[in-house]
DNA sequence: CTTAGCACTCACCATGAGAGAGTGCTAAGA
DNA sequence: TCTTAGCACTCTCTCATGGTGAGTGCTAAG
C-alpha cells in the first residue's frame, strides 16, 4: 500500500487517475466517485475515492468544472497517463492483416499510399489523420525526364525524382519537333542531370558555361531551367503539404455532437468550424512536422502542450515513416484531448511501419519506421 | 397593369416574388410584407402585398412556416426566379482579371487546374464547389510511356494519355536492365500503342498473336498488360472522381450558423454533418455529372428537383467545360437552396470558359465552355 | 382593387421552481 | 491515521409560465 510511483503518487491514486481517464475517454462525461466504485469494484467507499480525487486535483492531474460535477483529466493528467499508466497495446492481428492487405492492393500506385494511409488512420483511430507525402530526406534529387509532344507547339515535360516523385508540366515549343528529336533531347538531359540535386545542377551549368562548344543548345537550356524551377518550387512547398482526412470520423466524437455534449449546442458548431479551419489551413500543425521528422518514436502532443493556443483542445499523435537518409514523411492522428491514446499510438506506429516497408521496397533497403519494435504481420 | 407573365402571374406578383427571393437570399430571414414596402418603396400598403403574397402562396411559389412568420420561397419559386425573373449578370471585370491571372500563374501545371478551379469557385460563389478532372470525351487514348529504373529489381512506369493525363506505377524487374535497354523498350511500346484506346490495344494484340515471329517479348507483354490494366481502372473510376472544396465557405452560410439561424442549434450541427457527408461521399452528386456532361449550358438543380431526397435542401449549379470531342469535365457550385443564383451561375459560366480555354491550348483547338457567350477578359 | 384596423397565432425570452447529481466537510469508527 | 456514513451545499438541467413582439388573415370601408 505504501508504494510510491514516479512522482510521489501512491499506487491507489495512480489507479484512480487511470480509471478516471479510461472512463472519461469512453463516455466523454465527467466521472463521479460513485461511478468508479460501482463500475470497478474498488472495495472502498466513494468518499475515499473523493478524497483521492481531491488530492489528484491538488497535484494538477484532474479538475472539475463546477462543485457538483464529476472529475475530468487535465493535460498533465493525460501526460502522466501516457507516460506511466497506459498499457501498451497493439492492433489486433485481424486489423493488421486487413490494413496490410489494403496497402498490398495499391502497392504499385505510389500516389495512392498517402490517401490510403490517411483513410486507414482515420478509420482505425476514429479521429482525423494527417499525412505528409514522402519527401527526400535531404535534397530532392533528379532522376529522369521525358518529353512528349502534344501537338506542334506544345509538349509535356514529365519529371521523375528520387523517391518515385513524378511531376508534370507543359512546355510550349517554338517549332515542331519529331518524337525522335524529343526523345533524344530528353535522354541527353536525363543522363546529364541524373542523380543531381538542385545545387548540383547549378554547379554543372556553371562548369558547362566555361566550355567553348556548349554542350546544351537553347532548347535544352530552357528545359533545364524548367526542371530547376520545378525543383525549387517543389522544395519550397514541400513542408507545407499536409494531407488530411477523417474529418467525419473526428466529428463523430461527442465533443462535436450537441446531443450528447451537455453544454450549449453552439459550442459544438464553433468547435466544428474550428476543427475544419485547423485541418484545412494546417495552422498549428505545420510546426509539429519538423519536430516529428527530427525525433524518432511516436510523439504525443497533448492539448496546451501545443505551441499554438488554437490547438489547446486537441492532441496530436505523430510518427515519422520512411527510409533513413533517403525518403521520409510524417503521419499521425489528431483529435480532442479526450482521445484513446493507446489505440491512437499503436495505430500510428503500425501504419508508420507499413509505409516504411513499402518505401523500403522502392529503395531496396531496410524500412525505418519511427519505432524500432515494428509489429510484423 | 393587366400584363401577364408566362404562367399567368401579374407583373406585380412577379415583382413581389423577385423581391422576396432577393431579400431572403440576402438576409436568410423570412420576409414580411411590411419589410418589402418599406425597403423597396412599393407604393402600396403592406396589406396589398400580403394579398399578393397569399396568391403567390396559392400558386406554390412561396410558403411560410407558421401563421405569424414572413414568407419564404419554395423550390418552384426559385425555379421561376431563375428562369424568368433573375437578371443575368457577369462577374466584374476586376474579378475576371483576378481569376484569369491566377490561372495564368499555374498554366503549366495541369494538375493544379482542378484545385484552383475548386478554390476559386468556392471563394467567388461563397459556397462549396465541385470539379471533375478533365477526361477523354469518349475513350481514354494512350499517348506515351516511359520506363525508369529505380534500382536493380524495380522500375517506374510513367504513362501519359491524351489530355495530359499522367499516371505512375511501379513495376518489378525480373532482372536488372540498363537504362538504354529500358529506353528502347519504352520507345518501341510507345510507338506501337500511340493514340490507341483500350479496345484498339486489344485489337493490336489479337493481330499480333497471329504473326509467327512475335513482335513483343515477354517483358514487353508484361508492360502492355500493366498499361491496359491502368487504363481499365482509370476508366472505371473516372466517373466517381469528384473533387470538392469550399466546405468552409458553405458553412459560413447562415443555414449552418446557429447564432443567426433562429431554429435550434442542433439543426445546424446536423446540417453540417450532412453537408460533409454529401461532399465526401459524392452521394447524390454522382448522378448529376453525366447529366451535366450530356447537356450544354449551365444547369441549375434546385432542392427537391434533385433525384435523391438527401439533397432536398441543396441546390447545384453545374456546367461542362473542355474541348468538344476531346476532353471534358464538369464543374459547379453547391449550396443551400437559398443561394445567390445569378452570381453562382455567372461564376460557374466564367470559370468553365477559362478552363475550356486552357484545355484548348493543350489541344490546339477552340475551347468549348458550356455556354456560347463566353465573356472575354 | 386597395387599405386601415384588429384579432389571432406563434416563436422567443426571461423567470422561477423542482429535481437530481455530485461534491466537500465533519465527525464517528476501525 | 485512514476510512466512511451522513448531510448540507452547489450547480446544472428541465419544465412550466406568462409576457412581448412580429407578422399574418380577415373584414369592412373607401
Amino acid at each position: 500500500m505504501g508504494s510510491y510511483g514516479p512522482v510521489g503518487l501512491t499506487e491507489r491514486r495512480q489507479l484512480i487517475l487511470k480509471l478516471v481517464i479510461q472512463e472519461f475517454v469512453e463516455t466523454a462525461l465527467p466521472v463521479a466517485s460513485e461511478t468508479l466504485v460501482r463500475k470497478y469494484r474498488l472495495g472502498v467507499s466513494s468518499a475515499t475515492v473523493r478524497n483521492e480525487m481531491a488530492a489528484l486535483e491538488d497535484l494538477g492531474y484532474l479538475t472539475h468544472l463546477h462543485t457538483s460535477a464529476g472529475r475530468v483529466p487535465t493535460d498533465a493528467g493525460y501526460r502522466f497517463f501516457v507516460e506511466n499508466l497506459m498499457e501498451r497495446t497493439s492492433l489486433s492481428l485481424a486489423e493488421r492483416r486487413m490494413i496490410r492487405h489494403q496497402f498490398y492492393q495499391v502497392r504499385g500506385e505510389l500516389d495512392q499510399w498517402v490517401h490510403l494511409a490517411g483513410a486507414v488512420l482515420a478509420r482505425t483511430a476514429q479521429n482525423a489523420s494527417l499525412v505528409t507525402p514522402p519527401r527526400a530526406a535531404d535534397l530532392l534529387r533528379f532522376r529522369h525526364l521525358d518529353l512528349v509532344a502534344i501537338h506542334e507547339s506544345m509538349a509535356l515535360l514529365v519529371l521523375v525524382f528520387h523517391g518515385g516523385i513524378v511531376k508534370q508540366q507543359t512546355l510550349p515549343l517554338e517549332s515542331a519537333r519529331s518524337p525522335e528529336d524529343l526523345r533524344r533531347i530528353a535522354a541527353r538531359i536525363s543522363d546529364a542531370l541524373a542523380d543531381l540535386s538542385l545545387p548540383g545542377i547549378e554547379d554543372l551549368l556553371a562548369r558547362e558555361l566555361k566550355q567553348i562548344p556548349a554542350t546544351f543548345g537553347e532548347f535544352e537550356r530552357l528545359v533545364i531551367d524548367l526542371v530547376m524551377r520545378a525543383m525549387q518550387s517543389f522544395e519550397e512547398q514541400a513542408q507545407e503539404q499536409i494531407y488530411s482526412d477523417g474529418l467525419l470520423e473526428m466529428l463523430s466524437q461527442p465533443e462535436f455532437l450537441p446531443a450528447l455534449a451537455r453544454e450549449d449546442a453552439e459550442r459544438a458548431v464553433e468547435r466544428t468550424r474550428h476543427a475544419l479551419e485547423i485541418l484545412k489551413s494546417g495552422r498549428g500543425l505545420g510546426a509539429l512536422i519538423p519536430q516529428a521528422l527530427a525525433s524518432s518514436g511516436v510523439q504525443v502532443i497533448i492539448g496546451g502542450e501545443n505551441s499554438t493556443n488554437e490547438m489547446r483542445e486537441y492532441s496530436v499523435v505523430l510518427a515519422r515513416y520512411g527510409v533513413d537518409r533517403a525518403v521520409v514523411g510524417v503521419l499521425g492522428v489528431i483529435g480532442p484531448t479526450r482521445m484513446a491514446y493507446p489505440r491512437s499510438i499503436s495505430t500510428v506506429r503500425y501504419i508508420s511501419s507499413v509505409m516504411s516497408d513499402l518505401l523500403a521496397e522502392l529503395y531496396n533497403a531496410e524500412g525505418r519506421s519511427a519505432e524500432g519494435d515494428v509489429e510484423p504481420e
